[in-house]
DNA sequence: GCTATTCCATAGCAAGCGATATGGAATTGA
DNA sequence: TCAATTCCATATCGCTTGCTATGGAATAGC
């Protein structure tokens, strides 16, 4: 050993993390990220490899916080559409700035990078295919309880309900306001009934 | 007069808006929009500006001729569910390039600039009352029609598909295959069944 | 105390950015 | 025919970008 590191990568990251998750990649510049963190060029490039490499692993840092509390949301025991709705809910407290809401990284992601980011996109496609999954459990659940019936595509509703996230967080982002959001929240959730 | 210029700027306008529509706005450079339009910085920044202004004409260019579309679309005859449904499966067939779909471009700047240009922010939003008031209009001649309940909220239903239209730009430059964009349309139809 | 090793701080690199300045080509009216 | 005007093509500006190189500070083992 020498002379020891003088900060913490997962704090770093967390940090990176939300600064990519405001304004971008493309509009994140190295400097903003020594900024942000306060780590200096040589650890962030020691712990990842570059700035590309460092987003990824932003991204993955979003999958194990942000996306885990949606999913564990999703898992607490209830009512199907008051699971649901109090999920969505969930959605408009997290990634609040001083500038007001930012979205979902994931969604941002999406429309920023996917197109020209391939292992990016692979890292949004996993992500929609986790919220998938869980809002999946979930129906299965209520089918079983007769809470929702049983002839349901269970499959298409899980679909939809995955890209209500995605909506949610782009209408948060575009600055639409709370009560915007929530009636959108009430009509998607109504198709439940 | 003196020497004419060399090119037409609506025509030079329809490239910018297509290169800003494929790239966003950060990662498209002003040398990328004169290779794209074929005009020099003169006549760029005569016509426009600057590369701000050429972008707030880009959308009002959208806005012009893709939005306008759109809306075409849902006022031509048919039942609710069948317009609304082409005008969804309209919206696959536009904004493709040899990469792929590229959504649509005033859900990209929602994502990529709402929270830092209030200019584009606005034009988004009133794209946003567009297409709301074209759902709206649809969707009372469907209650007068009794195709539609009257005591569904039209309002509401209207602000949903015209998020719907956000989401499916979204799924599409996501890089989501065709059959998984029909499902979600399919999905959302439903709601007005 | 000394050397080896690792990290921090900062200066610096080539390349690209948005924007502008300059010189010549094309067209007009006199 | 020739000055005036407008446009095209390109060189260049100051600045920022992602990334690296360098010199010194801090710790470890000996």
């Amino acid at each position: 050993m020498a002379r020891p590191r003088e900060f913490e990568p997962e704090e770093a990251l967390d940090k990176a993390m939300r600064q990519f998750w405001a304004k971008g990649y493309h509009d994140t510049s190295i400097r903003d990220l020594v900024d942000a963190t306060g780590v200096n060029y040589y650890g962030l490039y020691g712990e990842f490899e570059n700035k590309h490499g460092l987003f990824l692993a932003a991204l993955d840092r979003y999958r194990d916080t942000v996306t885990a509390e949606i999913l564990a949301q999703l898992k607490r025991p209830g009512r199907l559409t008051d699971v649901i709705t109090k999920t969505y809910e969930h959605l408009l407290n997290i990634g609040k700035t001083r500038g007001g809401p930012i979205g979902c990284l994931m969604c941002n992601t999406a429309v920023e990078l996917a197109s020209e980011d391939p292992a990016a996109a692979s890292k949004v496609h996993a992500n929609m295919a986790q919220l998938r999954k869980g809002f999946r459990a979930k129906l299965t659940e209520a089918q079983q309880n007769g809470e929702l019936a049983v002839e349901r595509d269970v499959d298409a509703l899980a679909e939809f309900l995955t890209t209500t996230v995605y909506s949610l967080a782009l209408l948060l982002r575009s600055g639409c306001d709370k009560a915007y959001v929530r009636r959108h929240i009430r009509t998607a959730v109504s198709l439940l009934d």
